[in-house]
DNA sequence: TTGCATCCCTACTAATTTAGTAGAATATCC
DNA sequence: GGATATTCTACTAAATTAGTAGGGATGCAA
């Protein structure tokens, strides 16, 4: 039942980026991220590219280059992302949706184990195929606020400790709106 | 989000020495359950050495040996079943209940990846850790009943077509209790 | 007591997947 | 043109998965 990191780190760096872009930083270079999440540069290189062919991501060249999401943040689920990167959610191929293939036992009407990982899948998918990028960005950002803590990736050149505020930075003025309702099953923890 | 061929070889030997309890033939060898499910008997046997230190199964040598469920159903639970064959059930360690480990992001409390998997390994807990072999044994007899399939493990030395009917054969008569309510959750579908 | 069916134990291995490295090519901005 | 990015291709080390293989120990039954 396992995330590798490669979906591990696609994850992150979408949630990364849908903050980023929220807060007025649209477009991340790939060794910021990978700093930022301490992992290999090179190895998050072809994770993007990856999300850029499903078309997650776009990205530009040269200086002042990056990258940035290709989509608003409410039209990316989380469940099309892992399965891009993971392949189906389904526990066992004889009960996926995307990606159905028939098991090696005799009788898939009659099959116990496949009633329950059928249900187990129809739990994972439920979840996943509901939240999206913009949920995820938006409790996260409460978090923060709520504790008065600066994500890392803002530039330490602006002094930006007041780009969490809610009374709004220049980069984000008049277009605030995080104070939609909370997602039913996603709630805060403590 | 995969459950490998280990661990589902495991169940299905769980959920085949169930029913075949229910039946009146508490005891089946790896050779039965290797051709059941058409799966190397020498790969089976391994991973009945390992439920057998779990404590699922028990197991007698000799001719008329065996493998036999070491508890009753009910207290099988699938949850630790898979623990046990495949490890925690959450996707990343950092939202595990019972073998937690740190990751690798800076900041877990404000970390967006982490509450969604939170909620995905909460939902696959509450359904394994809820249904245990007795469930699923249940069910999938009440739908052989109905559709009038016999399971493939009956001997064919006895002309038991008759195993399965609902008034009982001498094997288990007295002792039927499959009119109990039916989980709500692993319901027959069709 | 002999035969045989069964579990038990240990070691090995082939294939696949995972998690990266490495390096040069290409595009863009200044 | 130089600095900074992405892009592309190839390679690889380590871990995991899914088995094979071969005997040894045990217990029942004739």
């Amino acid at each position: 039942m396992k995330l590798s990191k490669r979906g591990e780190y696609a994850l992150r760096a979408l949630i990364d980026l849908g903050i980023a872009q929220e807060l007025g930083f649209p477009i991340l270079q790939a060794s910021v991220l990978a700093t930022k999440e301490k992992l290999p540069v090179k190895f998050l290189e072809q994770i993007l590219a990856q999300l850029k062919l499903g078309g997650y991501v776009k990205s530009t060249r040269g200086k002042l280059g990056g990258y940035s999401l290709a989509k608003p943040t409410r039209r990316i689920k989380f469940g099309s992302v892992i399965r891009l990167i993971e392949g189906p959610l389904a526990p066992i191929r004889c009960v996926s949706q995307t990606d159905y293939a028939r098991c090696s036992c005799p009788d898939e009407v009659h099959c116990g184990l496949r009633m329950l990982m059928l249900d187990v899948r129809n739990a994972i998918a439920k979840l996943l195929d509901r939240y999206t990028l913009k949920d995820i960005v938006e409790i996260t950002l409460r978090k923060l606020r709520r504790d008065k803590v600066t994500p890392a990736f803002i530039p330490s050149s602006i002094g930006l400790q007041s780009v969490l505020s809610t009374k709004g930075s220049p980069a984000f003025r008049g277009r605030r709106k995080l104070n939609s309702v909370e997602p039913k099953s996603v709630r805060q923890r403590k």
